[in-house]
DNA sequence: GTGCGGCCATGACATCTGTCACCCCATAGT
DNA sequence: ACTATGGGGTGACAGATGTCATGGCCGCAC
């Protein structure tokens, strides 16, 4: 620990990453010390850098930004996380907490809470947007096992029964049941809606 | 026109947007002059503020960044225009470059290309990443009508056949021909598939 | 004016999808 | 021992979906 902060950004659009950089930049007390383009970079560089606060995209390739908070949680329990994303899904809201976050941010918040969160979770505080918490309670926990939320993925990209049987090694039956089964459990009509409902919810 | 070269930012994440103000900010002969984060506030934006360059996210409340860019090429056709956008996709590129624009990033390339884009438009020059306008010649052009694009896209929820006839005003049997045919056309095997394809290709 | 293409529609058909009832097996909890 | 719960499966059925042939209407190009 010095007098500066020393943070870590994790994104996988440059361009974002380092205009973020730069606005962090401005701050005093804050340094950027560290940038990565994916999740699965983001350990070696905390364990290469001395860092404080990880600034943590989700969706990147290689690895989530959740499962990434989650492998430095464990091997830096002292650092601090922070979660900034594009969408404001409640279910990635609760997945963001139970890996350990501190802070979860939302990319259309003003620009001035970024610095605010960094310095926040260094006091030991938590940052959450309030009505993003609501509706993650709200909406109560994922209600797909396993192998629903598995096959959802799947079809996700417009396979049919039989492809997605022949990928998961199960019978058409089996996948047409498990369809169902999450069909039902979302409220819904059909898989199309069941998957546009399930990644809304960050169920997928 | 002064010395330095004014800005205009339209980008619907604050603080993406912001972030990419201060990234401009570092270069001392760039200023952002202006910042919207709404298509439907571009025009306005640039009548009031005496703006020499333009850069428009697509994705945008209001209006696309590419339907603002065409609006803007009518009445300010002197001013330049950067689309800047998450997605690289052949169709976006395509429609972009119809609608006037001067310069065509995607977010993922190097932070760099933003300042250096925006001196290149200045001098007359276009800026086109060749992988991209590549792709996008291979692709062809737009091979659905306006129809099925209607359809495909009121589709993309999860509608039935039933509610796409009843919101489109068209019978059952209209609705599955363009489905059909727009199937067909994308070389796939059902609406899902199709609307997956239209997406990546930026032709919805 | 004779095509051609887009738009709208119908009816018939085969297949795909979603539902339901029912089955087995394993594991975890009471 | 009993009972959920989840995983995996079958067969039957109704309804949704995708295809095809065919028709009419309009506007535009040659």
């Amino acid at each position: 620990m010095s007098d500066t902060i020393k943070v870590l950004l994790a994104e996988d659009q440059s361009m974002v990453r380092e205009a973020l950089a730069a606005l962090l930049g401005l701050e005093p007390d804050i340094e950027v010390v560290a940038q990565v383009a994916r999740g699965d970079e983001v350990l070696a560089a905390v364990r290469e850098h001395d860092v404080d606060v990880a600034l943590l995209d989700i969706e990147m390739p290689g690895k989530t930004g959740i499962e990434a908070a989650a492998e430095v949680r464990r091997a830096r329990p002292g650092l601090k996380l922070v979660i900034l994303t594009t969408f404001g899904r409640p279910g990635y809201l609760r997945s963001a907490m139970e890996s350990g976050a501190d802070a979860f941010l939302v990319k259309d918040a003003p620009a001035a809470q970024l610095a605010e969160a960094v310095r926040k979770v260094l006091a030991g505080e938590r940052v959450i947007d309030p009505t993003l918490a609501a509706a993650a309670l709200a909406d109560g926990a994922n209600p797909l096992t396993d192998r629903e939320r598995d096959v959802l993925r799947a079809a996700a990209d417009g396979s049919t029964n039989a492809e997605l049987a022949g990928k998961l090694h199960l019978s058409q039956g089996t996948v047409r049941n498990y369809l169902s089964t999450a069909i039902q459990k979302l409220a819904v009509r059909n898989r199309a809606e069941a998957v546009r409902i399930a990644r809304e919810k960050g169920w997928l």
